[in-house]
DNA sequence: TGTCAAGTTTTCGTATACAATTTGGCATCA
DNA sequence: TGATGCCAAATTGTATACGAAAACTTGACA
Protein backbone atom coordinates (compact mmCIF):
# COMPACT_ATOMS: atom_id res chain seq x y z
CA UNK A 1 0.00 0.00 0.00
CA UNK A 2 1.05 3.39 -0.88
CA UNK A 3 3.23 1.21 -2.67
CA UNK A 4 5.34 3.64 -4.96
CA UNK A 5 3.27 2.48 -7.94
CA UNK A 6 -0.31 2.85 -6.92
CA UNK A 7 1.59 6.43 -5.28
CA UNK A 8 2.50 7.45 -8.82
CA UNK A 9 -0.26 6.84 -10.52
CA UNK A 10 -2.66 8.32 -8.71
CA UNK A 11 -0.66 11.39 -8.92
CA UNK A 12 -0.33 11.15 -12.55
CA UNK A 13 -4.04 10.62 -12.75
CA UNK A 14 -4.84 13.30 -10.58
CA UNK A 15 -3.21 15.69 -13.02
CA UNK A 16 -4.97 14.09 -15.84
CA UNK A 17 -8.44 14.93 -14.28
CA UNK A 18 -7.51 18.66 -13.69
CA UNK A 19 -6.10 18.74 -16.54
CA UNK A 20 -9.05 18.41 -18.17
CA UNK A 21 -8.22 14.77 -19.53
CA UNK A 22 -10.83 12.82 -18.49
CA UNK A 23 -13.95 15.17 -18.73
CA UNK A 24 -16.26 15.72 -15.69
CA UNK A 25 -18.55 12.46 -15.58
CA UNK A 26 -16.36 10.23 -17.82
CA UNK A 27 -16.21 6.29 -16.69
CA UNK A 28 -12.31 5.37 -15.86
CA UNK A 29 -11.65 2.33 -17.30
CA UNK A 30 -9.85 0.15 -15.38
CA UNK A 31 -8.66 -2.19 -17.49
CA UNK A 32 -7.61 0.13 -20.70
CA UNK A 33 -5.84 2.27 -17.83
CA UNK A 34 -4.16 -0.46 -16.73
CA UNK A 35 -2.51 -1.42 -19.99
CA UNK A 36 -1.71 2.67 -20.66
CA UNK A 37 0.47 2.76 -17.68
CA UNK A 38 1.79 -0.96 -18.01
CA UNK A 39 0.80 -2.47 -15.15
CA UNK A 40 -2.34 -4.68 -12.95
CA UNK A 41 -5.53 -3.55 -12.44
CA UNK A 42 -4.44 -3.90 -8.90
CA UNK A 43 -2.55 -0.55 -8.76
CA UNK A 44 -5.10 1.19 -10.80
CA UNK A 45 -7.82 0.07 -8.44
CA UNK A 46 -5.35 1.20 -5.28
CA UNK A 47 -4.54 4.89 -7.27
CA UNK A 48 -8.85 4.68 -7.79
CA UNK A 49 -9.41 4.59 -3.78
CA UNK A 50 -7.38 7.38 -3.45
CA UNK A 51 -8.89 9.65 -5.84
CA UNK A 52 -11.71 8.91 -4.11
CA UNK A 53 -11.35 9.87 -0.71
CA UNK A 54 -9.71 13.08 -1.97
CA UNK A 55 -13.13 13.71 -3.86
CA UNK A 56 -12.40 13.73 -7.30
CA UNK A 57 -13.66 10.66 -8.85
CA UNK A 58 -16.91 9.19 -7.55
CA UNK A 59 -17.21 5.01 -7.13
CA UNK A 60 -20.46 3.49 -7.87
CA UNK A 61 -20.29 -0.15 -6.60
CA UNK A 62 -20.70 -2.60 -9.32
CA UNK A 63 -20.80 0.13 -11.99
CA UNK A 64 -17.14 2.11 -12.22
CA UNK A 65 -15.29 4.99 -11.08
CA UNK A 66 -16.39 8.23 -12.85
CA UNK A 67 -15.09 11.79 -13.15
CA UNK A 68 -16.61 13.58 -10.20
CA UNK A 69 -18.28 16.77 -11.72
CA UNK A 70 -17.34 19.64 -9.58
CA UNK A 71 -20.55 22.15 -9.89
CA UNK A 72 -20.45 25.49 -9.65
CA UNK A 73 -22.13 25.69 -6.21
CA UNK A 74 -20.01 22.83 -4.40
CA UNK A 75 -17.26 25.05 -5.80
CA UNK A 76 -18.15 27.85 -4.36
CA UNK A 77 -19.24 26.17 -0.98
CA UNK A 78 -15.39 24.86 -0.85
CA UNK A 79 -14.30 28.48 -1.25
CA UNK A 80 -16.30 29.16 1.65
CA UNK A 81 -15.38 26.81 3.64
CA UNK A 82 -11.51 27.66 2.57
CA UNK A 83 -11.80 31.41 3.65
CA UNK A 84 -12.99 30.03 6.81
CA UNK A 85 -10.15 27.92 7.42
CA UNK A 86 -7.52 30.65 6.40
CA UNK A 87 -9.26 32.85 8.87
CA UNK A 88 -8.56 30.35 11.54
CA UNK A 89 -4.62 30.23 10.44
CA UNK A 90 -5.08 33.84 10.60
CA UNK A 91 -6.47 34.41 14.00
CA UNK A 92 -4.56 31.35 15.62
CA UNK A 93 -1.57 32.86 13.98
CA UNK A 94 -1.88 36.31 15.51
CA UNK A 95 -1.67 34.95 18.65
CA UNK A 96 1.15 32.36 17.97
CA UNK A 97 3.44 33.31 15.21
CA UNK A 98 7.02 34.54 16.23
CA UNK A 99 9.39 37.29 14.56
CA UNK A 100 11.31 34.58 12.70
CA UNK A 101 8.17 33.72 11.02
CA UNK A 102 6.72 37.11 10.12
CA UNK A 103 9.56 37.54 8.21
CA UNK A 104 9.30 34.93 6.49
CA UNK A 105 5.60 36.08 5.40
CA UNK A 106 7.32 39.03 4.44
CA UNK A 107 9.57 37.41 2.32
CA UNK A 108 7.10 35.52 0.51
CA UNK A 109 4.98 38.75 0.09
CA UNK A 110 7.75 40.72 -1.22
CA UNK A 111 8.38 37.77 -3.92
CA UNK A 112 4.72 38.71 -4.85
CA UNK A 113 5.03 42.18 -5.14
CA UNK A 114 8.36 40.95 -6.99
CA UNK A 115 6.38 39.21 -10.10
CA UNK A 116 3.32 41.51 -9.80
CA UNK A 117 5.64 44.26 -11.15
CA UNK A 118 7.25 41.77 -13.47
CA UNK A 119 3.69 40.97 -14.58
CA UNK A 120 4.69 37.61 -13.84
CA UNK A 121 0.88 35.79 -13.35
CA UNK A 122 2.46 32.08 -12.57
CA UNK A 123 5.32 34.21 -10.60
CA UNK A 124 2.58 35.60 -8.43
CA UNK A 125 1.19 32.29 -8.06
CA UNK A 126 3.70 30.84 -6.86
CA UNK A 127 4.95 33.30 -4.31
CA UNK A 128 1.34 33.50 -3.22
CA UNK A 129 1.03 29.76 -2.50
CA UNK A 130 3.95 29.81 -0.59
CA UNK A 131 2.64 32.72 1.58
CA UNK A 132 -0.23 30.97 2.17
CA UNK A 133 1.10 27.81 3.04
CA UNK A 134 3.37 29.71 5.19
CA UNK A 135 0.51 30.73 6.84
CA UNK A 136 -1.22 27.60 7.61
CA UNK A 137 2.14 26.48 9.30
CA UNK A 138 1.92 29.34 11.43
CA UNK A 139 -1.29 28.87 12.66
CA UNK A 140 0.36 25.99 14.90
CA UNK A 141 -2.11 23.67 14.95
CA UNK A 142 -0.70 21.18 12.38
CA UNK A 143 -3.88 19.29 11.66
CA UNK A 144 -5.44 22.83 10.73
CA UNK A 145 -2.31 23.83 8.60
CA UNK A 146 -2.40 19.72 6.69
CA UNK A 147 -6.75 20.29 6.15
CA UNK A 148 -5.78 24.18 4.70
CA UNK A 149 -3.41 22.41 2.43
CA UNK A 150 -5.76 19.39 1.11
CA UNK A 151 -8.59 22.58 0.59
CA UNK A 152 -6.25 24.13 -1.50
CA UNK A 153 -4.69 22.05 -3.40
CA UNK A 154 -8.26 20.99 -4.32
CA UNK A 155 -9.09 24.41 -5.36
CA UNK A 156 -5.49 25.04 -6.63
CA UNK A 157 -6.66 25.28 -10.57
CA UNK A 158 -9.37 27.68 -9.60
CA UNK A 159 -7.35 30.01 -7.85
CA UNK A 160 -5.44 30.06 -10.30
CA UNK A 161 -8.31 31.36 -13.09
CA UNK A 162 -9.20 34.13 -11.01
CA UNK A 163 -5.91 35.94 -11.12
CA UNK A 164 -6.18 35.97 -15.12
CA UNK A 165 -9.39 39.08 -13.62
CA UNK A 166 -7.73 42.45 -14.91
CA UNK A 167 -6.85 44.61 -11.62
CA UNK A 168 -7.10 41.24 -9.19
CA UNK A 169 -3.22 41.02 -8.80
CA UNK A 170 -2.41 44.34 -7.22
CA UNK A 171 -6.03 43.98 -4.94
CA UNK A 172 -4.50 40.85 -3.87
CA UNK A 173 -1.32 42.20 -3.46
CA UNK A 174 -3.38 45.05 -0.83
CA UNK A 175 -5.20 42.42 1.01
CA UNK A 176 -1.51 40.71 1.33
CA UNK A 177 -0.24 44.02 3.12
CA UNK A 178 -3.65 44.59 5.20
CA UNK A 179 -2.78 41.15 7.01
CA UNK A 180 0.52 41.49 7.53
CA UNK A 181 -0.10 44.26 9.25
CA UNK A 182 -2.85 43.26 11.39
CA UNK A 183 -0.26 39.77 12.18
CA UNK A 184 2.11 42.14 12.57
CA UNK A 185 0.23 43.41 15.70
CA UNK A 186 -1.21 40.45 16.72
CA UNK A 187 -5.10 41.73 16.32
CA UNK A 188 -6.64 38.41 15.92
CA UNK A 189 -10.03 38.96 15.26
CA UNK A 190 -8.69 41.69 12.48
CA UNK A 191 -6.60 39.39 10.40
CA UNK A 192 -9.31 36.51 10.43
CA UNK A 193 -11.60 39.11 9.18
CA UNK A 194 -9.34 40.26 6.29
CA UNK A 195 -8.27 36.72 5.18
CA UNK A 196 -11.81 35.31 5.33
CA UNK A 197 -12.52 38.27 2.86
CA UNK A 198 -9.61 37.77 0.87
CA UNK A 199 -10.49 34.03 -0.18
CA UNK A 200 -13.86 34.76 -0.41
CA UNK A 201 -13.23 37.42 -2.90
CA UNK A 202 -11.51 34.43 -5.08
CA UNK A 203 -14.65 32.64 -4.91
CA UNK A 204 -16.66 35.55 -6.23
CA UNK A 205 -14.14 36.67 -8.72
CA UNK A 206 -14.29 32.66 -9.95
CA UNK A 207 -18.18 32.85 -9.64
CA UNK A 208 -17.90 35.84 -11.70
CA UNK A 209 -15.75 34.40 -14.24
CA UNK A 210 -18.25 31.17 -14.83
CA UNK A 211 -20.99 33.58 -15.51
CA UNK A 212 -19.19 35.69 -18.01
CA UNK A 213 -17.69 32.04 -19.84
CA UNK A 214 -21.66 31.11 -19.28
CA UNK A 215 -22.91 33.92 -21.34
CA UNK A 216 -20.37 34.20 -23.88
CA UNK A 217 -20.54 30.58 -24.76
CA UNK B 1 -14.52 -0.77 -5.07
CA UNK B 2 -16.95 0.28 -2.27
CA UNK B 3 -17.97 -3.35 -2.79
CA UNK B 4 -20.42 -4.25 -0.21
CA UNK B 5 -17.30 -6.47 1.96
CA UNK B 6 -14.49 -4.36 2.46
CA UNK B 7 -17.17 -1.52 2.96
CA UNK B 8 -18.85 -3.44 6.09
CA UNK B 9 -14.82 -4.36 7.31
CA UNK B 10 -13.75 -1.17 7.02
CA UNK B 11 -16.69 -0.29 9.08
CA UNK B 12 -16.28 -3.01 11.59
CA UNK B 13 -12.25 -2.55 11.88
CA UNK B 14 -12.97 1.24 12.40
CA UNK B 15 -15.22 0.29 15.67
CA UNK B 16 -12.82 -1.88 16.56
CA UNK B 17 -10.19 0.55 16.65
CA UNK B 18 -12.21 3.20 18.36
CA UNK B 19 -13.31 1.13 20.91
CA UNK B 20 -9.88 0.00 21.72
CA UNK B 21 -9.74 -3.56 20.63
CA UNK B 22 -6.73 -2.68 18.97
CA UNK B 23 -4.47 -0.52 20.61
CA UNK B 24 -2.28 2.10 19.49
CA UNK B 25 0.90 1.45 17.92
CA UNK B 26 -0.24 -1.87 17.01
CA UNK B 27 0.20 -3.51 13.37
CA UNK B 28 -3.02 -4.59 12.13
CA UNK B 29 -2.48 -8.32 10.09
CA UNK B 30 -3.90 -8.60 6.67
CA UNK B 31 -3.42 -12.38 6.71
CA UNK B 32 -4.92 -12.82 10.17
CA UNK B 33 -7.78 -10.49 9.83
CA UNK B 34 -8.47 -12.01 6.43
CA UNK B 35 -9.12 -15.15 7.85
CA UNK B 36 -10.91 -13.80 11.03
CA UNK B 37 -13.04 -12.21 8.33
CA UNK B 38 -13.65 -14.57 6.17
CA UNK B 39 -12.48 -13.22 3.13
CA UNK B 40 -9.06 -12.87 1.39
CA UNK B 41 -6.35 -10.06 1.61
CA UNK B 42 -7.71 -8.07 -1.18
CA UNK B 43 -10.96 -6.62 0.23
CA UNK B 44 -8.60 -6.38 4.04
CA UNK B 45 -6.44 -4.07 2.15
CA UNK B 46 -9.04 -1.83 0.50
CA UNK B 47 -10.25 -1.08 3.76
CA UNK B 48 -6.77 -0.38 5.27
CA UNK B 49 -6.88 2.24 2.33
CA UNK B 50 -10.13 3.55 3.51
CA UNK B 51 -8.99 4.08 7.32
CA UNK B 52 -5.81 5.69 6.21
CA UNK B 53 -7.55 8.76 4.17
CA UNK B 54 -9.94 8.94 7.53
CA UNK B 55 -6.11 9.00 9.58
CA UNK B 56 -7.22 5.95 11.79
CA UNK B 57 -4.63 4.05 10.48
CA UNK B 58 -0.71 4.51 9.08
CA UNK B 59 0.77 3.08 6.28
CA UNK B 60 4.35 2.56 6.17
CA UNK B 61 5.53 1.17 2.83
CA UNK B 62 6.30 -2.83 3.14
CA UNK B 63 6.33 -2.85 6.91
CA UNK B 64 2.24 -2.81 7.06
CA UNK B 65 0.26 -0.63 8.61
CA UNK B 66 -0.45 0.68 12.36
CA UNK B 67 -3.07 2.22 14.23
CA UNK B 68 -2.12 5.47 14.47
CA UNK B 69 -1.23 6.83 17.75
CA UNK B 70 -3.83 9.95 18.33
CA UNK B 71 -1.82 11.96 20.83
CA UNK B 72 -3.37 14.41 23.06
CA UNK B 73 -1.74 17.56 21.31
CA UNK B 74 -3.39 16.47 17.86
CA UNK B 75 -6.30 15.64 19.47
CA UNK B 76 -6.28 19.22 20.91
CA UNK B 77 -5.83 20.66 17.47
CA UNK B 78 -8.76 18.60 16.26
CA UNK B 79 -10.85 20.20 18.67
CA UNK B 80 -9.52 23.75 17.46
CA UNK B 81 -10.44 22.90 14.40
CA UNK B 82 -13.75 21.81 15.31
CA UNK B 83 -14.79 25.02 16.95
CA UNK B 84 -13.51 26.63 13.84
CA UNK B 85 -15.99 24.45 11.86
CA UNK B 86 -18.79 24.53 13.89
CA UNK B 87 -18.49 28.55 13.98
CA UNK B 88 -18.55 28.81 10.43
CA UNK B 89 -21.49 26.83 10.55
CA UNK B 90 -22.69 29.22 13.04
CA UNK B 91 -22.37 32.22 11.35
CA UNK B 92 -23.37 31.25 7.92
CA UNK B 93 -26.76 29.51 9.66
CA UNK B 94 -27.19 32.61 11.37
CA UNK B 95 -27.73 34.45 8.03
CA UNK B 96 -29.53 31.65 6.18
CA UNK B 97 -31.88 29.71 8.40
CA UNK B 98 -35.64 29.47 7.83
CA UNK B 99 -37.80 29.50 10.50
CA UNK B 100 -39.13 25.98 10.01
CA UNK B 101 -35.30 24.72 10.97
CA UNK B 102 -35.00 27.23 13.92
CA UNK B 103 -38.24 24.74 15.37
CA UNK B 104 -36.22 21.71 14.25
CA UNK B 105 -33.20 23.14 16.16
CA UNK B 106 -35.15 24.35 19.16
CA UNK B 107 -37.05 20.37 19.59
CA UNK B 108 -33.12 19.13 19.42
CA UNK B 109 -32.88 21.44 22.15
CA UNK B 110 -35.27 20.62 24.06
CA UNK B 111 -34.79 16.82 23.45
CA UNK B 112 -31.09 17.26 25.26
CA UNK B 113 -32.86 19.49 28.14
CA UNK B 114 -35.48 16.47 28.56
CA UNK B 115 -32.62 14.36 29.03
CA UNK B 116 -30.50 16.03 31.11
CA UNK B 117 -33.34 16.72 33.91
CA UNK B 118 -33.35 12.91 33.50
CA UNK B 119 -29.99 12.58 33.94
CA UNK B 120 -29.66 10.66 30.89
CA UNK B 121 -26.77 10.88 30.03
CA UNK B 122 -26.20 9.15 26.66
CA UNK B 123 -29.50 10.55 25.57
CA UNK B 124 -28.05 14.17 26.16
CA UNK B 125 -24.93 12.98 23.91
CA UNK B 126 -27.71 11.69 21.45
CA UNK B 127 -29.76 14.90 21.05
CA UNK B 128 -26.85 16.59 21.36
CA UNK B 129 -25.49 15.33 18.16
CA UNK B 130 -28.84 15.55 16.73
CA UNK B 131 -28.93 19.43 17.50
CA UNK B 132 -25.45 19.77 15.99
CA UNK B 133 -25.65 18.10 12.74
CA UNK B 134 -28.53 20.34 12.05
CA UNK B 135 -27.06 23.08 12.68
CA UNK B 136 -23.93 22.22 10.14
CA UNK B 137 -27.01 21.48 7.73
CA UNK B 138 -28.55 24.62 8.65
CA UNK B 139 -25.33 26.45 7.16
CA UNK B 140 -26.84 26.15 3.62
CA UNK B 141 -23.19 24.73 2.67
CA UNK B 142 -23.10 20.77 1.67
CA UNK B 143 -19.82 21.23 2.02
CA UNK B 144 -19.43 22.50 5.00
CA UNK B 145 -21.79 20.12 6.41
CA UNK B 146 -19.55 17.44 5.06
CA UNK B 147 -16.52 18.40 6.57
CA UNK B 148 -17.90 19.12 9.70
CA UNK B 149 -20.16 15.84 10.35
CA UNK B 150 -16.47 14.09 9.02
CA UNK B 151 -14.59 15.77 12.08
CA UNK B 152 -17.43 15.33 14.07
CA UNK B 153 -17.44 11.29 13.48
CA UNK B 154 -13.54 11.62 14.48
CA UNK B 155 -14.07 13.57 17.53
CA UNK B 156 -17.15 11.67 18.91
CA UNK B 157 -15.57 9.22 21.54
CA UNK B 158 -13.74 12.39 23.28
CA UNK B 159 -16.80 14.57 22.88
CA UNK B 160 -18.38 12.20 24.67
CA UNK B 161 -16.34 11.61 27.53
CA UNK B 162 -16.15 14.96 28.68
CA UNK B 163 -19.97 14.85 29.15
CA UNK B 164 -18.96 12.69 32.07
CA UNK B 165 -17.37 15.26 33.84
CA UNK B 166 -19.60 17.19 36.76
CA UNK B 167 -21.48 19.73 35.98
CA UNK B 168 -20.85 19.99 32.45
CA UNK B 169 -24.32 18.89 31.18
CA UNK B 170 -25.89 22.06 32.54
CA UNK B 171 -23.21 24.00 31.20
CA UNK B 172 -23.64 22.94 27.95
CA UNK B 173 -27.02 23.32 28.15
CA UNK B 174 -26.87 26.83 29.08
CA UNK B 175 -24.30 27.64 25.84
CA UNK B 176 -27.07 25.88 23.52
CA UNK B 177 -29.56 28.24 24.90
CA UNK B 178 -27.22 31.48 24.01
CA UNK B 179 -26.72 29.78 20.71
CA UNK B 180 -30.73 29.07 20.01
CA UNK B 181 -30.89 32.91 21.05
CA UNK B 182 -28.29 34.27 18.56
CA UNK B 183 -29.59 32.31 15.70
CA UNK B 184 -33.23 33.06 16.59
CA UNK B 185 -31.80 37.01 15.85
CA UNK B 186 -29.81 36.47 13.00
CA UNK B 187 -26.54 37.98 14.69
CA UNK B 188 -24.04 36.11 12.80
CA UNK B 189 -20.95 37.01 14.45
CA UNK B 190 -22.15 36.03 18.44
CA UNK B 191 -23.56 33.02 16.57
CA UNK B 192 -20.15 31.64 15.54
CA UNK B 193 -18.60 32.88 18.80
CA UNK B 194 -20.79 31.22 20.84
CA UNK B 195 -20.19 27.75 19.14
CA UNK B 196 -16.41 28.48 19.17
CA UNK B 197 -16.19 28.87 22.46
CA UNK B 198 -19.08 26.24 22.94
CA UNK B 199 -16.61 23.20 21.22
CA UNK B 200 -13.25 24.70 22.87
CA UNK B 201 -14.56 24.41 26.51
CA UNK B 202 -15.22 20.66 25.06
CA UNK B 203 -11.37 20.31 24.24
CA UNK B 204 -10.09 22.13 27.72
CA UNK B 205 -12.65 19.82 29.17
CA UNK B 206 -11.15 16.87 27.60
CA UNK B 207 -7.69 17.80 28.48
CA UNK B 208 -8.59 18.45 32.43
CA UNK B 209 -9.72 15.19 31.92
CA UNK B 210 -6.38 13.43 30.34
CA UNK B 211 -4.38 15.47 32.54
CA UNK B 212 -6.18 13.93 35.81
CA UNK B 213 -6.48 10.77 34.71
CA UNK B 214 -2.62 11.09 34.25
CA UNK B 215 -1.79 12.19 37.86
CA UNK B 216 -3.97 9.70 39.09
CA UNK B 217 -2.46 6.83 36.82
C1' DT C 1 29.66 -12.56 25.65
C1' DG C 2 28.56 -9.28 22.13
C1' DT C 3 28.43 -8.23 17.30
C1' DC C 4 27.97 -8.98 12.62
C1' DA C 5 26.81 -11.55 8.42
C1' DA C 6 24.41 -14.91 5.68
C1' DG C 7 20.32 -17.66 5.11
C1' DT C 8 15.60 -18.47 6.14
C1' DT C 9 11.01 -16.87 6.83
C1' DT C 10 7.50 -13.79 6.85
C1' DT C 11 4.91 -10.20 4.68
C1' DC C 12 4.03 -6.77 1.40
C1' DG C 13 3.01 -5.28 -3.45
C1' DT C 14 1.56 -6.84 -7.90
C1' DA C 15 -0.15 -10.01 -11.35
C1' DT C 16 -3.41 -13.15 -12.80
C1' DA C 17 -7.46 -16.14 -12.44
C1' DC C 18 -12.19 -16.67 -11.29
C1' DA C 19 -16.98 -15.47 -9.81
C1' DA C 20 -20.83 -12.41 -9.70
C1' DT C 21 -23.40 -8.69 -11.61
C1' DT C 22 -24.67 -5.34 -14.87
C1' DT C 23 -25.63 -3.94 -19.62
C1' DG C 24 -26.78 -4.13 -24.34
C1' DG C 25 -28.87 -6.48 -28.04
C1' DC C 26 -31.95 -9.51 -30.04
C1' DA C 27 -35.87 -12.23 -30.39
C1' DT C 28 -40.61 -12.82 -29.08
C1' DC C 29 -45.19 -11.40 -28.18
C1' DA C 30 -49.23 -8.34 -27.31
C1' DT D 1 -44.83 -1.02 -33.57
C1' DG D 2 -43.60 -0.98 -28.85
C1' DA D 3 -42.66 -3.52 -24.73
C1' DT D 4 -40.63 -7.42 -22.39
C1' DG D 5 -37.71 -11.27 -21.32
C1' DC D 6 -33.57 -13.70 -21.98
C1' DC D 7 -28.87 -14.55 -23.43
C1' DA D 8 -24.02 -12.94 -24.27
C1' DA D 9 -20.38 -9.88 -23.52
C1' DA D 10 -18.12 -6.83 -20.67
C1' DT D 11 -16.79 -5.21 -16.17
C1' DT D 12 -16.45 -5.17 -11.42
C1' DG D 13 -15.21 -7.47 -6.96
C1' DT D 14 -12.68 -11.23 -4.81
C1' DA D 15 -9.43 -15.00 -4.50
C1' DT D 16 -5.08 -16.88 -5.27
C1' DA D 17 -0.31 -17.06 -7.01
C1' DC D 18 4.17 -15.09 -7.35
C1' DG D 19 8.29 -11.98 -6.88
C1' DA D 20 10.73 -8.80 -3.95
C1' DA D 21 11.88 -6.57 0.20
C1' DA D 22 12.24 -6.52 5.07
C1' DA D 23 12.65 -8.97 9.66
C1' DC D 24 14.22 -12.77 12.22
C1' DT D 25 17.30 -16.67 13.20
C1' DT D 26 21.45 -18.86 13.39
C1' DG D 27 26.15 -19.35 13.66
C1' DA D 28 30.83 -17.76 13.41
C1' DC D 29 34.27 -14.68 15.03
C1' DA D 30 36.39 -11.02 17.83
Amino acid sequence: MSGSRSDLIAETLEQDILRGRFAPGTRLDETRLAKEHGVSRTPIREAFQRLSAAGLVEQVPRRGVFVREIGTVELLEMFEVMAELEAACGRLAARRIADAALDELEAANAGCRAAMEAGDIDGYYLENERFHHRLYAESGNAFLCGEARRLHRRLRPFRRMQLQLRGRIPQSMNEHEAIMAALREGDAERAASLLRDHVAIQGEKFRLLVAGLRTAG
